[in-house]
DNA sequence: GCAGAATATGCCTCAACGAGCATATGCCTG
DNA sequence: CAGGCATATGCTCGTTGAGGCATATTCTGC
């Protein structure tokens, strides 16, 4: 599954929120998010095939922790699209500068 | 429809990406990427919906142009990602300077 | 080796989405 | 105002994806 469409799911973006402060294991996202079990373990393996997370085995629990490469991908893609914005913002500016030189 | 969603479908992205360009009329779209009319138009809907473009009337023709603002979401969905790489690449500098240090 | 905890997988159902096709709408020209 | 061009919409169908539930798997401690 591509990255955009990985991520295009809100349950997995919160997954990836939560696996960015700190590495969990599958219980506490369940706990967290309010999900089955069988529901987390799913996102957890499209995730996974996506290279986005990692687990680790600890007795029972599986610990997840992320892996962000294959979001530069959609960074990559948007990147153009923040230089537009940058520049629109510079357009604010020096609009803001000539009501500066002149107030009406 | 979400922007994540929206830009989930790659015909959107590559909408987006020919119309940040330059804004281009609806046949001009259908024959860089070689879809159906119908098609075009659907997905078009589908952007305009979610305020990632705008539409002009030219006689006949539709002048679809970009508006990159909901894209800021995603942009900011992905800030704190993006601050992980950069501080694996400090890792990845600050490794560097050690091998340099103590060269085996 | 067994009971139980933690996680993964299989099967089913339902809803949503995208494409194709036919058709409607709007506008311009002769 | 008729005919044609450009675009939008409606309908149908096939596919895909997400959740619920039951069950399989794997590990641990006794």
């Amino acid at each position: 599954m591509a990255p955009f469409e990985v991520i295009a799911e809100p349950t997995r973006r919160q997954m990836l929120d939560l696996l960015r402060v700190r590495e969990r294991p599958v219980g506490e996202l369940v706990d967290v998010l309010t999900i089955s079990q069988p529901t987390a373990s799913k996102h957890l393996r499209v995730l996974r095939d996506a290279g986005m997370v990692e687990s680790r085995i600890e007795a029972q629990r599986r610990i997840y922790r992320i892996c962000p490469g294959p979001l530069r991908e959609i960074d990559a893609w948007l990147a153009p699209y923040r230089r537009m914005w940058s520049e629109r913002l510079d357009d604010l500016e020096r609009h803001l500068e000539t009501m500066q030189d002149l107030p009406e």
